[in-house]
RNA sequence: GGUCUCGUGGCCGAGCGGUUAGGCACCGGUCUGCAAAACCGUCUACUCCGGUUCGAAUCCGGACGAGACCUCCA
């Protein structure tokens, strides 16, 4: 369906408005996407980013675009903020845990990769981590250093940032001003070696307590926070890429580095097009520890989590997700998700109905149009939710025609049925199937059920309705349809 | 304090100058031995106050409210 790039738009953080999507190489696209930092299991709203990534990069995929999308994994523990202290999280976590740095790191890659399964992410053309990528990072710093962007102190180098806005524009990517800055921050950050407070680590140097150590030009010491995204990025994405993604809390200072970072070593902004994934909340909230809303992607889908009273599948929970846009906040609460857990029942009972439909020789209504609103409403800055609006469009007119209230000819009806598949499972990522699978309990729920009907066509409806009633203790509930009974 | 988002019907959530978004719930109907389920239909909202416009949820100004970032964070 190569037919269909060229239509596609994105809305760029940089700019603050939607642009058409020209990709630098004709048919290529390169991707690169934050990923997680893995000093403890990755919590719901890391999810959210990445499954919305997953959703554009599996949209680029069925747009038949060749596609490199790159995922780093954060491993290096030694990271700083902006004032430059030291933010340790891996080797905090290692400490508290009683393990070594790698331990963690490995403990905690395990489970995420075990999420992305459970939660049906495609994995990334790389993932890369920081720590395999120290030499290219110290590359980088060589290079800035030689441009003039930055400066050794007592063994650590900085970004000057005010340097560096000789030249350049700091802050194009958040809307900051450099003469501006030292207002704005809340409290004064202490400057210590740095020349100016907004100057960031590109390496520290090492503390003799430091778990990772690496050898540098400027002594042993850790790679600044931002660094790593720089020299994995353009290493296997070049220069100059076409998308750039990650969380909204990454767009400053991590993403504004970045660019400088690669403006001062190779004298280009690393990515065409940034993009900018919102957060979640939950029950109205930032989702955090403190607020006690707190959960784990893998709590929710075993119902582990006192936040909500059941387990949701993770197909509903993607859908879920996929019913808000990806810039949008999002706001999980029983409520909303139970709706959602509704509304997927809707759409995969009509999408399993599709193949058993009667075709006529005239279709009333416009199938092509519809399908061209599946597109265009994903060539729309990925709108999600226009697509699932759409798709329920399709699947009332699927009813109507099971009904003989619409009709439909065969080859509209096998493309109906292929676009929504398409754009459900291979762009949602949303699997629909058959659910009582239990292959030893459906020869037993065969002859329940016989049974039952023997009753009922007898109108014994007295042990009709003890077996109906005795399932639903047992949790099974009985779907009484015009084509026989049914079990879930 | 600074920068920036956002306030949509009972709930979630699109839209962002003129059309019913959509889902869930409610209500009505079809189906059913009764139910449940399923399906169809109905329900027409945009925080407040000004302004621009033939026309505003949509643009501009203000008020109030919520959130994000400025410190680790997806």
């Amino acid at each position: 369906m190569s037919s269909h790039q060229g239509n596609l738009k994105i809305y760029n953080s940089l700019s603050g408005q939607k642009e058409k999507f020209e990709p630098i190489q004709t048919g290529f696209v390169g991707m690169y996407v934050c990923g997680p930092t893995l000093y403890s299991e990755p919590h719901m709203g890391n999810m959210r980013t990445f499954i919305n990534f997953d959703m554009i990069f599996r949209y680029l995929l069925q747009l038949d675009y060749n596609v490199k999308y790159v995922r780093n994994i954060t491993d290096a523990g030694h990271i700083t903020n902006s004032a430059g202290d030291e933010v340790d999280s891996i080797g905090k976590a290692a400490k508290s845990e009683k393990m070594q740095s790698l331990e963690i790191v490995y403990k905690y890659n395990v489970k995420f990769q075990e999420l992305q399964r459970i939660y049906n992410l495609l994995p990334p053309s790389i993932e890369p981590t920081a720590t395999g990528h120290i030499q290219e990072q110290i590359e980088h710093i060589e290079k800035i250093i030689e441009n003039g962007f930055a400066y050794v102190v007592n063994g650590s180098v900085y970004f000057d940032v005010k340097k560096y806005s000789e030249k350049f524009e700091y802050g194009i990517l958040s809307g900051r001003k450099v003469d501006e800055l030292a207002e704005e921050t809340r409290t004064l950050n202490a400057q210590g070696e740095k020349r100016f407070f907004a100057d960031f680590a590109l390496w520290k140097k090492a503390n003799p307590e430091d778990m990772q150590i690496w050898r540098s030009p400027w002594g042993n010491g850790n790679p600044g926070w931002h660094i790593e995204c720089t020299a994995m990025s353009t290493k296997y994405l070049g220069n100059h890429f076409d998308i750039h993604g990650g969380g909204m809390d990454l767009k400053f200072p991590h993403h504004e580095d970045e660019i400088a970072q690669n403006c001062g070593s190779l004298g280009c902004t690393p990515a065409k097009y940034w993009m900018h994934a919102n957060m979640l909340n939950v029950n109205g909230q930032k989702m955090s520890k403190s607020l006690g809303n707190f959960f784990l992607p893998k709590e929710i889908v075993e119902g582990t989590t006192a936040l909500f009273d059941k387990p949701y599948s993770p197909n509903v929970i993607r859908f879920f997700m996929m019913q808000a846009h990806y810039r949008s906040n999002l706001d999980f609460t029983q409520d909303a998700l139970n709706a959602a857990e509704k509304g997927f029942s809707r759409l995969s009972d009509a999408l399993q109905l599709i193949d058993k439909l009667t075709v006529s020789p005239t279709s009333s209504f416009d199938v092509k149009d519809l399908i061209t609103s599946f597109y265009s409403a994903m060539d729309d800055d990925f709108n999600a939710p226009i697509l699932i609006a759409n798709l329920f469009e399709a699947a009332k007119r699927i009813n109507l025609i099971n009904d003989g209230k619409d009709t439909i000819t065969k080859e509209d009806l096998s493309s109906l049925s292929a676009e929504m598949k398409r754009f459900l499972q291979d762009v949602l990522g949303i699997e629909i199937g058959v659910t009582n699978s239990d292959s030893k309990l459906a020869p037993v729920m065969d002859l329940v059920i016989d049974l039952r009907q023997q009753a009922r066509d007898n109108k014994d409806w007295t042990t009709s309705d003890k077996i109906r009633d005795g399932l639903a203790t047992a949790g099974i509930v009985i779907k009484d349809t015009k084509d026989g009974t049914s079990w879930s």
